[in-house]
DNA sequence: ACCTGAACACCGTTCAAGT
DNA sequence: ACCTGAACACCGTTCAAGT
């Protein structure tokens, strides 16, 4: 029975809405998860909102942490796509929240100075840096929306042999490594 | 003052979903944006649930109209591409519902049927295929989510000038346009 | 076939009251 | 400084009752 405070409710709040999503998460049912009455979680908290947004400070913080892999270039700027596309897949809902609130960019915003500064290193800038790095995020982030969509109804592959025969197309991960390996070499290329 | 049926029901629920947002939609005030009585709607729609997968299925019915325009095979794929963009951009909470409910790969079905049949036309068939309808719906995916991401706060652009100082960069439209010709483009060539 | 109001169990939030 | 229960306005849903 540890002793309440703002990080332990934020805490069990992000794992029930991980579980559960974002709208099944009451403050009734977290103070009983809690063990505590209702009205306790206003005093450390504020209100349901402000919650919300701790889920989504949290998350952005952790974002921060992001250190590139590797020696060459390549290897480095792949390795900011996988970590940001690990962290986009890992907390779908608290993602989607912070979606909602318009808080994307932030979000992205130390990705973005890590991919720019990795094609600075290599010699691309300006315009060109501009576009890549645009090309190399949204590439992350259509990949991590339709695995999860992909992977939620099996019965209805994206890609079904009865569109192309061929047999069992590769699964999404294999497909993100390859089309982004295939991306990022494309985009030193110039 | 229309008689109530279930049209006009999914008809007044989805422009206040996409006014207000999902969990602005109540029962009760659609009642009372109806005039009549919270529970008429119940025997027209069933419950909330029920209404929110009507709103699904007419997004979904809506997709089964994308006709690709064009002659050339990149004209054709690129105005698939554009359709299935400006649709997603269109509703965004009704496209969310539509993810929540795991139901985006029969969503993208008809796209994902209509590529496929303009690549085989080209002569680009089997994982090839595959894997170029892949790439094109992905970033299609990617920019309809991060566009809206970069519109709602304009002050924290995705690509700042301190971080590359060119001054302005393309605004997301043109960059979609460019990033998806390139990579109809590059398809094409195999 | 369609619409209604009453009722129930739930919810977020405020507030006065306790320690 | 922290926790509580009572109270209020809201919600989705059911159901018996009306026409």
């Amino acid at each position: 029975m540890t002793t309440l405070s703002r990080d332990v409710v934020v805490d069990v709040a992000l794992r029930m809405v991980e579980e559960d999503g974002v709208e099944q998460l009451s403050m009734r049912k977290l103070a009983a998860e809690l063990g505590v009455a209702v009205t306790s979680i206003y005093w450390h908290v504020g209100n349901r909102d402000a919650l919300l947004d701790a889920l989504v400070e949290r998350e952005i913080a952790d974002m921060h942490t992001i250190r590139p892999t590797g020696k060459t270039a390549d290897a480095r700027l792949l390795s900011i796509a996988r970590t940001v596309h690990k962290r986009l897949r890992a907390r779908p809902h608290v993602i989607a929240l912070v979606n909602e609130r318009g808080l994307a960019p932030v979000l992205l915003l130390p990705a973005q100075a890590a991919l720019a500064r990795e094609l600075d290193a290599a010699g691309i800038k300006g315009s060109e840096a501009a576009f890549a790095v645009r090309s190399i995020l949204y590439q992350v982030i259509g990949y991590a929306v339709l695995e999860r969509w992909t992977e939620r109804s099996p019965a209805k592959q994206m890609s079904g042999e009865d569109l192309w025969g061929q047999g069992e197309p590769p699964g999404p991960a294999e497909t993100f490594e390859f089309a982004t390996k295939t991306l990022v070499a494309a985009v030193l290329l110039g």
